[in-house]
DNA sequence: AATTTTCATTTGTCAGACAATTAAACGTCT
DNA sequence: AGACGTTTAATTGTCTGACAAATGAAAATT
């Protein structure tokens, strides 16, 4: 832990990955106290303001917290799943849109990874999880429901489809999956009768998921797959033909 | 982007807060230039330290690049995938050792994910793929192997049928439910009859790719999950009754 | 004994300074 | 004019010293 070699540069992501490394090796247990930003400062033989910047990469991977005051410090924190959740879907969404990942790919993802927990969900599913979907297969009824409400909806669902396999594991890797969609699907423009087939799907797999049925909700499942691709298929080939048509091609 | 309340602290936090949320809607397009630390000290009204803890907080989320010199500065960071598993791959190996998840949750999660690239693997592995799960499925019968080695080849493998789905989104979701595992597989002694049952599953998988049969593929792969959940458990079994017995329980 | 006050410790922030780096602007020589 | 070396300005990286705010512990008081 005390690396520390002699190019001044990047003192602070040294230092942080120092700490990491001890941190991740289980050297520094949960909820044990750093040594003081001075104390640190003079361990690694640098400034307090470069300790101080090392301690913040740590607190935004959320391996540190701070507490000031007398017995005040940084401590290892505890990464709880929930919290995990936020940046694994901070950085899913990142990576999609900055490298152009297309609808059909992501898509595809997606399901796949939904399929593989159906068959737990079937067996697991507490009346909870069967409640949620049935609540917002309902929602996504309700006429007047803009397309983003719609998409917000399809993605609860979705996640208690995910959480009923009550796996935290699966809960955590498909966060990223399903809500980095979101703003792919808002892309689409659901039509009324688009979203009958959808909800009918969704109705389909919580009917699956109740009678303890994996196959029928996997095959469901793929069933939506396919469909959501279909549809975005034709979406963006009409908005395609729109713009090549009647106005010329280019743009702003 | 020029949110920042009254209350003076965390305000490094808030202001890295605000730059992220204008990556994320796009408002800061890759490559964009932040002003420097000295014009963002000013806009956000805060000193340069500060500025800066707020930067190195987005630096170790890979949001940003610094360089130096005269058109030096933070730049809007391209996140690649290739990035990003580290990341994931870090949070995933603190989340099952902080949340002392169970070797069967993990392995649960890991085997349901890989069925889910088995379909997909079939259809589209190349020469590449399959050679390095041959070159992986021979190393791993070498003698005098040790276990770690033996469980890297292993990651190894998986890692080629993962990627054989060639789909970037399904290898980095699945990278930390992969690599994850390691240190708990690193748990397991492996006799050479466990091996040799690993490894013609191992061969049985590459060899249902092979074929571009993604039914035999998935079985075999249900086969090797059922295989390593019983070794663990009666690894762990044997483990526990060693401690219980002759010797006692309890322990440092 | 209970309560209040004081105090020491620690993080959060600020101001100013200098070193290192880098590319552009400038000047010089061929 | 063009090629090449030099200067310069901008920017990040780091350091020093300082003060404010929070917070729990110790001391003083009732």
């Amino acid at each position: 832990m005390k690396i520390d070699p002699k190019n001044p540069a990047d003192l602070s992501a040294q230092i942080a990955k120092a700490i990491r490394d001890a941190i991740i090796s289980g050297a520094l247990p949960v909820d044990e106290r750093l040594p003081s930003e001075a104390e640190l400062a003079e361990q690694f033989a640098v400034s307090r303001p470069t300790v101080r910047e090392a301690l913040k990469r740590l607190a935004a991977q959320a391996l540190i917290r701070t507490q000031r005051g007398a017995t005040g410090g940084a401590f290892v924190n505890r990464l709880r799943f929930e919290e995990a959740y936020g940046q694994q879907i901070t950085t899913s969404t990142l990576l999609l849109s900055m490298n152009d990942v297309s609808f059909a790919t992501a898509c595809e993802a997606r399901y796949a990874l939904e399929r593989a927990c159906a068959p737990l969900s079937a067996l697991r599913r507490t009346a909870d999880h069967l409640a949620t979907m049935r609540a917002e297969a309902h929602r996504q009824s309700q006429p007047g429901l803009t397309d983003e409400a719609f998409c917000a909806s399809d993605v609860a669902f979705h996640r208690a489809l995910v959480d009923a396999a009550g796996n935290p594991v699966l809960s955590y890797q498909l966060a990223g999956a399903v809500e980095a969609m979101q703003p792919l699907m808002n892309m689409i423009t659901f039509s009324a009768r688009s979203r009958e087939r959808i909800i009918a799907l969704h109705t389909a797999i919580a009917d699956a998921l109740e009678a303890q049925d994996g196959a029928a909700a996997d095959q469901n499942l793929a069933a939506l797959a396919t469909y959501t691709q279909e549809l975005a298929q034709s979406v963006f080939a009409t908005r395609l033909a729109a713009r090549n048509g009647p106005l010329g091609s280019g743009g702003s």
